[in-house]
DNA sequence: AGCTACGTGCTT
DNA sequence: AAGCACGTAGCT
């Protein structure tokens, strides 16, 4: 709840983390910045995660006609579905919740350890867990540039503290709670 | 082979 | 307790 409040990154640079965002996916468009479900969301996703950001809603809410814009499909979509008076999180959320269960097999818990099971089997409780897909920093898509995990990448080694699962922060015992929206209850978006 | 990022131990 | 550095699992 009180999270959008601590939105802002904690460092002073938030023009800086603004330009971050906007400048690396326009040009490469495609970029896989977030890699694994960046490969299936793509473009229209990782854009449409714009419109997600309360960074960038301001922003983005102030193009005026997407008519005229070169957006991919997968936009024209996202956008559609929440009509500009709609700026609620709750559609998008949604809509991004389902896009995240279809296109991404590591959200299914079920068939992650047999399928997963590319190690060999060695020790299970020596596997690493995978994020969860569904929490707010896992729907993020960009990397915010100026947290401590983006500058130290070469030596640290961690994903952007703005996109750290909720899941994986915990500690390994205390994880298994998810499922924020029915699938069901998703699909109702659709139709 | 190279990259991303989780787990963990060390440092502050 | 939080942050950093490193090893390395998992993926492309």
């Amino acid at each position: 709840p009180q999270r959008l409040a601590k939105a802002a990154p904690p460092e002073p640079a938030l023009q800086m983390a603004n330009s971050n965002f906007l400048s690396p996916l326009a040009p490469e468009h495609c970029r896989p910045l977030a890699g694994e479900c960046m490969n299936k969301l793509k473009c229209g996703a990782a854009e449409a995660e714009l419109m997600n950001l309360p960074e960038r809603v301001g922003t983005f809410s102030a193009i005026p006609a997407l008519g005229g814009l070169s957006l991919p499909p997968g936009v024209i979509v996202m956008t559609a579905l929440h009509s500009p008076a709609a700026a609620s999180a709750a559609v998008s959320d949604s809509a991004f919740q389902i896009a995240n269960l279809a296109d991404c097999p590591q959200s299914h818990p079920a068939s992650s350890p047999a399928s997963s099971g590319g190690a060999g089997g060695a020790n299970p409780a020596k596997k690493k867990r995978k994020r969860c897909g569904v929490c707010v920093p896992c729907k993020r898509l960009i990397n915010c540039g100026v947290c401590s995990s983006c500058r130290n990448r070469k030596t640290g080694h961690q994903i952007c503290k703005f996109r750290k699962c909720e899941e994986l922060k915990k500690k390994p015992g205390a994880a298994l709670e998810r499922t924020p929206v029915p699938s069901a209850e998703a699909f109702r978006w659709f139709f």
